[in-house]
DNA sequence: AATATTTGACGTATATTTGCGTCAAATTAG
DNA sequence: CTAATTTGACGCAAATATACGTCAAATATT
């Protein structure tokens, strides 16, 4: 690789592909549905819930929390981690003009 | 990582972040929107609408085929690559029920 | 038939991701 | 105060991803 080339994009598809890739991996997909699912914020043992040592899954929140999708919230000994309605937003916003863009040509070859 | 434990997820889970991940690099997304924005299909030279070598571009592209994404058609020379609607379709559909899981909740820590 | 173009296959080097165990700091409970 | 719990930091190993050069097969051109 020699250098990461990411950098060379525009910015847009370099914030987009960050996003699309803190989504390409099927425990970061379970944690947020977790989320979901339990209409309530995570603390600590959703290790637990995962095929994936506590250590791990730690690591996956790490990386959810670095895209912003997540926000963790210190509460005494336990961390509450939360879906952050704001980047949900930018995701949804990112996403839509992206599949209209895609969707817009109805390619024939 | 000793084991890919990627197959321990459920299948939808394991489809979605494959997807994703197809979408989780600046390089890709670009070609897709080339894709889009030309309203054709690709005859090669895309790697000059990168900024990255033909042999870079071309494993990106290889990927996502390998997601189903883009469909190659060999045409004596050259090779078409074209948007795969019914794949895009998948997408939308997976990302649909995603964000819908994810807005149902106004999550509250 | 000989040459040029195009593409994917292959090998290689480096970077990043994934997964885990261990440990230390912070906090809570007893 | 001491012991237990919880969490992130750190380090490590293996797997993948990223980026590129080179080469060979297929096709087109001359």
């Amino acid at each position: 690789m020699v250098l990461a080339k990411t950098t060379l994009f525009d910015s847009d598809l370099q914030e987009a592909a960050q996003l699309y890739k803190a989504l390409g991996h099927p425990a970061r997909l379970q944690i947020l549905r977790y989320l979901a699912d339990t209409k309530s914020c995570i603390t600590g043992d959703i290790s637990e819930e995962l095929p994936l040592s506590r250590t791990t899954v730690n690591q996956h929140l790490t990386e959810l929390k670095k895209a912003g999708l997540i926000q963790g919230h210190v509460n005494g000994k336990r961390t509450n981690y939360c879906l952050n309605p704001e980047k949900v937003k930018v995701l949804k916003k990112i996403y839509k003009s992206f599949i209209e863009e895609i969707e817009a040509n109805n390619l024939e070859c």
